[in-house]
RNA sequence: GCUCCGUUCGUCUAGGGGUUAGGACGCCAGGUUUUCAUCCUGGUAGCAGGGGUUCGAAUCCCCUACGGAGUGCCA
């Protein structure tokens, strides 16, 4: 058995979106499970729809996700180029090898009298208007044209386009990895362009000549691409690579979590949550779409989360990281249905591997944004902070709105709590206890130093913790709820605690 | 319209002839916690419908319905 080559061909149309990026996954988790090579190709046929940017756009997801292709074109292998566009040359040859054999013909209808043909039979009640073996007799091509005229046309620079000539009678069957044979009848294929009048391949042939020109074994690519698989499958028959054929398996779509369809770029400004991996601006309009890795997601969360859209293990587990991916991964689980997208989970998700990592690890994110504050903090106390704080956000950029207070007075007191707990007993509790840990010795003061001075005054007023202990909690931090406040208060030290509830005493009680 | 593909809790899914149809997210309730969050416990909710085959169907077959994709000199 050859080595497993899968590839994910992207097209450089604009910002890869979420179900390019599982596609690009599985493909990744194949190869690797089966010991083989992951390639990336860029699919830019269309030099109409380029847009600047997207191939660097879809470099860099790939990098951020931990995806990273082992050939593409800025990493070439043996079997470059890359770019389907610098492959340009490649393609006439085997264009011309099934026009030699009579699988394929040159058609010089203008696109007007192809929508005139459309028209026509549309009118006629045809069900499908279609250029096939019944239509192309009746069109300008080297089927119904004399040779010599053809030769003419050809000659005198005459723009054409080169058509696979579909046999009218005749069953194409595939075997999908997902989907079992499909078989579908000749007769619903039309004569596809197989070279555009441009000189440049469609997808259809430069899909399947480049396949076969990198050894590719596998194709994983999503469902839209069924209905013209078995077009694929009479190419790969015609050009008589039918022995090295890759295997198909075409992935469940990615739906709109509301309502139906396929998930678009659009989605992603009308629900709120991103649909692409990273951020990207429109370089034409300017408008910015928001990314997951920007929007605090971790890779490992995007990727685990991304795994389970139309795939499963088989069992109960769900975390899984891209190596156990890489371990468990088989085609043979990929569901057949399509999936709707559901951000919630996505959000469990990177809270799960959120609380994982080390507190030194998380504490880079606050200290970032500390540093974009002009607020100085040693790793140290942006680690402690930073575990306080992980077990009650989604995403690491929540540290530093979450966790202002540990780093500057409240600039306002919670209503609410204000209301219902800043009560005069309660305020002289605060007094004493201000006074008390004052006098206290810097080493002396810590989490359980506190506590238990705190206790001590609350049991001597003969007021219970849950009159007193919400004073002292909007004293310090503004707020209502939030960490263990006796561990806050040794993150904050001392002096600052005590500033504070003077400062509270001052502004609450005038 | 036509061709192809699909359909298990709201969502992601396990289960592929005999299961109390399992898990996860969400939601609800209780517990833990000074509070919130975390965490723990419990609850809610599903085999699209109809026919077969079979002693027995979520599971196999057929039909219907619904959904999706494709139907370009786009990929």
């Amino acid at each position: 058995m050859d080595k497993v080559r899968v590839r994910f061909a992207p097209s450089p149309t604009g910002p890869l979106h979420i179900g390019g990026v599982r596609t690009a996954l599985f493909n990744y988790l194949f190869a690797k499970h089966n010991n083989g090579e992951f390639l990336l190709r860029i699919e830019d046929t269309d030099q109409t729809r380029f847009v600047p940017g997207a191939e660097e756009y879809i470099q860099k997801s790939l990098e951020w996700v931990g995806i990273s292709p082992d050939e593409s074109p800025w990493n070439p292998g043996e079997c470059g180029p890359y770019r389907q566009s610098e492959r340009k040359g490649m393609y006439m040859e085997y264009a011309q090898k099934l026009i030699d054999e009579g699988n394929a013909y040159y058609a010089f209808d203008t696109p007007e009298e192809l929508d005139a043909m459309r028209e026509r039979l549309k009118k006629a009640k045809v069900a499908t208007p279609q250029y096939n073996g019944i239509t192309r007799m009746q069109m300008k091509n080297s089927l119904t044209l004399p040779e010599d005229d053809v030769k003419r046309r050809l000659e005198s620079g005459e723009p054409y386009v080169i058509r696979l000539k579909v046999p009218r009678k005749e069953e194409v069957r595939l075997n999908d990895m997902v989907r079992g044979w499909v078989m579908v009848h000749s007769h619903t294929i039309d004569d596809k362009i197989l070279m555009k009048s441009d000189g440049m391949p469609t997808y259809h042939l430069a899909n399947v000549v480049d396949d076969h020109l990198m050894g590719i074994t596998h194709v994983i690519r999503g469902e839209e691409w069924l209905p013209s698989a078995p077009l694929h499958v009479l190419l790969y028959q015609y050009l008589g690579w039918e022995d090295t054929m890759p295997r198909f398996a075409h992935l469940p779509l990615l739906l709109k979590p509301d309502g139906h369809g396929k998930l678009s770029k659009r989605d992603g400004d009308r629900l709120g949550f991103p649909v692409f991996p990273m951020q990207w601006a429109d370089p034409s309009t300017g408008d910015i779409s928001q990314g997951y890795k920007e929007d605090g997601f971790l890779p490992e969360a995007f990727i685990n989360f991304l795994a389970f859209l139309g795939w499963s293990p088989g069992n109960n587990d769900e975390m899984f990281t891209l190596e156990k991916l890489v371990e468990v991964f088989t085609i043979e689980r990929v569901g057949k249905a399509g999936t709707k997208f559901d951000y919630d989970k996505a959000k469990w998700f990177n809270q799960q591997y959120l609380k994982e990592k080390p507190d030194t690890e998380l504490a880079q994110y606050l200290l970032a944004d500390l540093e974009k504050e002009g607020i100085e903090c040693s790793p140290e106390k942006a680690a402690l902070v930073a575990n306080q704080l992980k077990e009650r956000v989604v995403f690491p950029n929540e540290f530093w709105p979450e966790g202002k207070f540990f780093f500057q007075q409240p600039d306002s007191y919670d209503e609410k709590t204000v209301k219902k707990k800043w009560k005069p007993e309660a305020v002289e509790v605060l007094a004493k206890y201000k006074d008390a840990i004052v006098a206290m010795d810097n080493a002396d003061f810590n989490a359980a130093s506190a506590k238990s001075t705190f206790m001590g005054l609350i049991e001597d007023a003969g007021l219970k913790l849950g009159q007193v202990m919400p004073a002292l909690r909007l004293a310090i931090s503004g707020k209502g709820m939030g960490p263990d406040l006796m561990i806050m208060q040794e993150i904050i030290g001392k002096e600052e605690v005590a500033a504070r509830i003077d400062v509270a005493i001052e502004k609450l009680e005038a």
